[in-house]
DNA sequence: AAATTTACATACCACTGGTATGTTAGCTCG
DNA sequence: CGAGCTAACATACCAGTGGTATGTAAATTT
């Protein structure tokens, strides 16, 4: 595994998925693989040999900002558990999963293209959306506490998740009356009232 | 305006648009010129005769699209206002609207690709946005009945739209637990408990 | 130490969005 | 009317793109 051959395709690709991750949040996925290579120091033929083609690189970046995404707002959700209010935990990984979908990066490559890069098949697979199961699971949880009712389980995690991609749009766009506290108020109002 | 030759100007104008349509909503932006010209049955030059660039071809029938919507749903709200619930109009307006964000053309067109392919520049300008001052429109509605506070009309607006595509793009990925019905219970309770 | 495989680099390809240059039908105006 | 002009295209061409085929040096295996 630590082999000098081994160790140098680990280092190039992780020079590759830098420079891509960088190039997509700021270009999108129409960002130029010549771009990306000469950013990461080597060749498209370095490209091509870690990666099948474009696609299956943005994937990889994708994935990776999702599953670093999943694993803070779970710790953060983790460490805000109370026994006196079963909201507690949800809400602070909310307020941090707002801070994600407010990252340029996150924003660009996630939210933005995410879903138009990949095809179809690709995101009609739920298993992929992280956020998605990372919501779902925090709802289990109140459905667990008999503050949901289980048969609408999933159209409140889906309505969840669209209500805060579309606050981080909003945030971004910096629009009149939206700050990242009017938006949790409402948030948090509206998620107590959930039954 | 009905002369020979403008006649024949709008026409081809229409057959781009439409073919366009169709190559975008199938296969995203990166459906190719070739294929919308020899669809719409003229050539390139036509095409950049009509258009400045691809861009600029998505913008428009992107805003056709829109318009459409905003016509649509706004016709539906009026046609189901009440005195007894003020909650009614909104509430067919935005029925119709999970309509509009199911359709596939309209789904990827506007919200899958729509905000990758316009640049931050161009939706950042907030009024390019139909569907928000649509629904900031219906939001302000019930501020005017004292059912929301106005300091929190621009945050719900955000919340409300992104709940609805999110809602759209659940229902297209045809999730377990997922349906036009269920998604819009857990919405009409949400809506109607706001403050 | 020979053979093989890995990890790239180089050279090349079909195709893309976009442009520059025709070409022809229609419109304007003396 | 008819000469000149312009709108509405068509044709030919271009730099750059994602992707592939081939070459090659070093590491690993046998």
């Amino acid at each position: 595994m630590a082999s000098p051959r081994s160790k140098r395709a680990s280092e190039t690709r992780a020079a590759i998925l830098e420079a891509a991750r960088q190039r997509f949040a700021d270009e999108g996925f129409e960002a130029s693989l010549s771009s990306i290579v000469m950013d990461a120091g080597i060749t498209k033929g370095a490209l091509f040999h870690h990666f099948e083609n474009k696609q299956a690189l943005y994937l990889e970046v994708w994935r990776n900002l999702q599953t670093e995404m999943d694993r803070d707002t779970q710790l953060v959700a983790m460490q805000n558990r109370s026994v006196e209010d079963p909201y507690q935990a949800i809400l602070a990984g909310c307020r941090r999963y707002l801070e994600w979908v407010s990252r340029p990066d996150f924003q660009r490559i996630v939210l933005i293209e995410g879903r138009g890069v990949l095809g179809m098949s690709e995101w009609m697979s739920s298993d992929r959306d992280i956020s998605r199961q990372n919501i779902l699971g925090a709802v289990d949880y109140l459905v667990e506490r008999g503050l949901i009712a289980p048969e609408r389980a999933a159209p409140v995690a889906a309505i969840i998740q669209g209500a805060l991609h579309g606050a981080g749009i909003a945030l971004t766009r910096k629009l009149p009356g939206v700050t990242m506290e009017s938006i949790f108020d409402v948030f948090e109002r509206l998620l107590r009232k959930l039954d």
